[in-house]
DNA sequence: TTGTAGGCGTTATCAA
DNA sequence: TTGATAACGCCTACAA
């Protein structure tokens, strides 16, 4: 009894033959729309019911001209840190019963047109993306089509949509400012690609806590975000006519590379080198020792971006919201305690925001 | 410029008045079919370029009764097992150009529900998905409705539907081995929930290792197949009267909280107790020591399953597959060296399977 | 080669 | 309260 082509193909109208009354009658059924006689809705209802009948979406929004019905397009599914965001925004969408559409652009910008296409075709009625590149010119396009984005985690310069970030600057200033009263003079920074705006904002707070503590010199290894960026540049470090003696990590990946590289030279953590990572993902207890990380609201960050856009496609015409997150550091035990005794950051307790992009 | 309600509100109509030619000549530049002057179709081309016109999908759709776009469905979308699977549908899907629509159940059969009636009102070709329940009555309504469905990672006993798993079986069996090929006699299980396919027979598969090396005693404890569950498991282990000396995982987060565990015990590894985990995810290998575990072939899996599914798309009647992916035991440091020499299992190698669902 | 027109499944308007 | 019908945007016979 497989069916032929088309999946799914009862319709109102054999719902309406079948329980003798009219398409109207069935759709106001369906709709729970006013005034129905029990009796009629009954009727309509145990049709359905025999006949299997769904509702078919595409009819729905070609007369609605609505869609309920939102893109979201990652640079990298498989970043645990994207995966967290993803989570909220399904969490959100489902709440208002939208239904998801994912791509993957693999931070190739190729392929993020091909997705962006695709979405204007579906009809999606908002988008949710990590942008590959700062041109602005390459998503020119979607708002022109009238659909609106919001960009997540990173930010298009000039792109006038809502953007929901962390405080990148903060974040990195207030990390590296731990370490330095922890005693530590010789702080490294493993940054990122540097056309990705987090990359750039984190490496910005970096730079600035290390002049503000009376122009340490600063020493920045660049890794690709991924695990094995964060492995070279740890060795790099490390091999170093001067290791540093801490060292701050620009996001989760490269961290779980970094201690990689740290464990097969046997230097003990904090003793012999301490480390601050980026993101509070599932494994950083189960490290040893457990590590200290500045804690993006990963999860949070994904529900407030759907409400949001959502908001959005409601009222176009509301003020373009650029939002920044507050993180958290989050003290462990991987870089050990005041060397001299001048810290006034507490464990688990958020940071005030005094500085801002 | 806002555009009001409804997105990409460009019409095929208002193309063809700009370019001054009927709507069938548009659509035919669209499909790039046929017969059309070259003339034409630049007009129109450009038509389409200054209006910015995309085509309505869920017209051609409800034109078409055909749809390029799948359903995934997954129990726990920010469990990174399932993310790696997610990121392999995803890249095949793209390839063959189809759609993904994401749903997450967070192992809960009502939004399972809920989800799967999204799907068929959307229209969606076939649904890939990981079942909340071994209940198979709950899913014949989307077969009954002609979308053919596949099932990942866990089985739906009964349905008749293409599967795709790994050994569960024999990779416990195998890894159970390893274990007491270096002289483990006291091996515990930290199991899944029951109802899940996966727990069960990866527990039968360390049952039948501890049986056929002599009738070792069994112990198991049965955790959540998240952190926190592994972590309880693994302190009611460890506070017992009889601390066991190795301890298969039968999942990758409650490995994690496993670990967490032990290293508040300030047990060594694998001098004070060894440990073998599921999974093969980013971090173990910055784990201390390093995590012997068992790797799916995540990636591939969902690779494979897409494919699967398209090709059953195209053709409904074909006999049902259910396909059984080998594992790969990875020999890192989390379990020492023989105790009695006779190991035969190398590193690196995929084991050879002799046991079957 | 190009145009006309009907219909895909649904909902909303209007009339009964 | 219920029914008939037009329209959403697109594609494809069929006609010109």
């Amino acid at each position: 009894m497989a069916n032929q082509s088309s999946p799914t193909n009862v319709t109102i109208q054999q719902v309406a033959e079948k329980a003798g009354v009219s398409t109207a009658s069935v759709s106001r059924v369906l709709n729970n729309s006013s005034q129905v006689t029990d009796e009629l809705k009954a009727r309509v209802l145990r049709a359905i019911d025999e006949l299997g009948y769904y509702p078919n979406r595409a009819a729905r929004h070609l007369r609605a001209g609505v869609v309920r019905k939102v893109g979201v397009l990652f640079a990298d599914i498989s970043n645990p840190f994207f995966t967290s965001v993803l989570a909220g925004i399904e969490s959100a969408l489902q709440q208002a019963d939208y239904v998801l559409v994912l791509g993957n652009s693999n931070e190739d910008p190729r392929i993020e047109q091909l997705h962006l296409n695709a979405f204007l075709e579906e009809g999606v009625a908002g988008i949710i993306f990590a942008a590959t590149t700062p041109v602005k010119e390459r998503y020119q396009f979607v708002l022109q089509a009238g659909v609106p984005m919001l960009s997540i985690d990173r930010t298009v310069e000039g792109l006038k949509i809502d953007t929901i970030t962390i405080n990148n600057v903060d974040a990195a200033y207030q990390a590296t400012n731990h370490l330095i009263n922890l005693g530590h003079r010789d702080v490294a920074f493993i940054s990122g690609p540097e056309n990705r705006t987090t990359a750039r904002y984190r490496q910005m707070g970096y730079l600035q806590a290390m002049k503000d503590a009376g122009n340490l010199p600063p020493r920045i290894e660049i890794g690709n975000f991924r695990q094995d960026g964060g492995y070279e540049a740890m060795q790099t470090l490390l091999i170093s006519a001067k290791q540093p003696s801490a060292v701050l990590v620009a996001n989760g990946l490269m961290t779980l590379g970094a201690m990689q590289g740290i464990h097969e030279h046997n230097i003990s953590i904090p003793g012999g080198i301490a480390i601050v990572g980026f993101d509070d993902m599932p494994w950083v207890t189960s490290l040893q020792p457990p590590l200290t990380v500045i804690a993006q609201p990963t999860f949070e960050m994904g529900r407030i971006a759907a409400r949001l856009l959502l908001d959005r496609i409601r009222t176009p015409d509301n003020p373009i919201q650029r939002i920044n997150l507050e993180t958290q550091l989050i003290i462990r035990k991987s870089c050990g305690y005041p060397l001299e005794g001048n810290t006034s950051i507490t464990v688990d307790t958020p940071l005030r925001s005094n500085l801002s992009v």
